[in-house]
DNA sequence: AAAATCCCCAACCGCGGGGAA
DNA sequence: ATTCCCCGCGGTTGGGGATTT
């Protein structure tokens, strides 16, 4: 039983990539450009699964990757968005360009994990080692524990709103995504990119995001002035 | 200089979501 | 309504270079 192979294993080639699987790739995509991956192998002529074409495209060989060391901002912005999103990466390498996810899940274990930890800093919960999260009192927090239940109800707020404020006023956290209401989607590239700023008139509650919008816990919906525009959205100060 | 250990990161794996049939 | 397929994501692995003993 299980879900079939994404491809025919026996006739792919694993491991490392060679220059001529690359040159071949990227090729085929310069001229037929991204996307089907499932098919892509075959018709550039690599013995390669579509996953794995798909992600030596996106980490290693898409164009404008930024390749090389992460500065002081890049950690602490890195910093910042983990502590408000968890391990989103693709998310939070959205607020890098030119970082891959891949790139940033991996120098977050590598690097940031340990940096935090010299800070007495525990990397899951960004509270001082040993210390029991508590959002209530301003403490960092996983974003995973940022949103429970009993926040959204008390207020009719999200807390996390507050807490991003709290904690990181400098930071954009727009997390727009589309209503769950009808209305058109907008484009996902746009869902959590700088652009869609506060001109972006669809926005929805982080609870529905989270899957807690069926709950008591948001209460979002009942906000009468918020009856077709469901947000959590925080904009920047002075722009990005 | 050689062996052992550590560390980094490219790549793989399995799962879930969403759309098409 | 259900099933199937594809894509994208996050967690994990393992090869190989760097460092230490």
């Amino acid at each position: 039983m299980g879900r079939s192979p994404c491809c025919e294993k026996a006739h792919t080639n694993k491991g490392a990539w060679t220059k001529e699987e690359d040159q071949r790739l990227v090729a085929y995509i310069k001229a037929h450009g991204e996307g089907c991956w499932r098919s892509l192998p075959k018709a550039a002529g690599l013995l390669r699964c579509g996953k794995s074409c798909r992600l030596r495209w996106i980490n290693y060989l898409r164009p404008g990757l930024k390749r090389g060391n992460f500065t002081e901002e890049d950690d602490e912005l890195i910093i910042k968005l983990h502590g408000l999103l968890g391990n989103k990466w693709s998310l939070i390498a959205g607020r890098l360009p030119g970082r891959t996810d891949n790139e940033i899940k991996n120098y977050w274990n590598t690097h940031i994990r340990r940096k935090l930890i010299s800070r007495g800093l525990d990397p899951k919960t960004h509270l001082p080692i040993g210390r029991v999260p508590c959002h209530r009192q301003g403490i960092p927090m996983a974003a995973d524990e940022a949103v429970k239940p009993n926040d959204m109800a008390e207020d009719g707020h999200s807390s996390v709103t507050s807490m991003d404020e709290e904690r990181c006023p400098d930071l954009n956290l727009d997390l727009t995504i589309s209503l769950h209401g009808g209305a058109p989607k907008p484009p996902a590239a746009e869902a959590a990119t700088p652009a869609s700023g506060p001109a972006c008139a669809q926005l929805i509650c982080l609870c529905y995001h989270l899957g807690l919008q069926t709950s008591e816990a948001c209460s979002c919906q009942a906000s009468p002035d918020l009856q077709h525009v469901l947000r959590f959205y925080r904009p920047l100060e002075g722009g990005q």
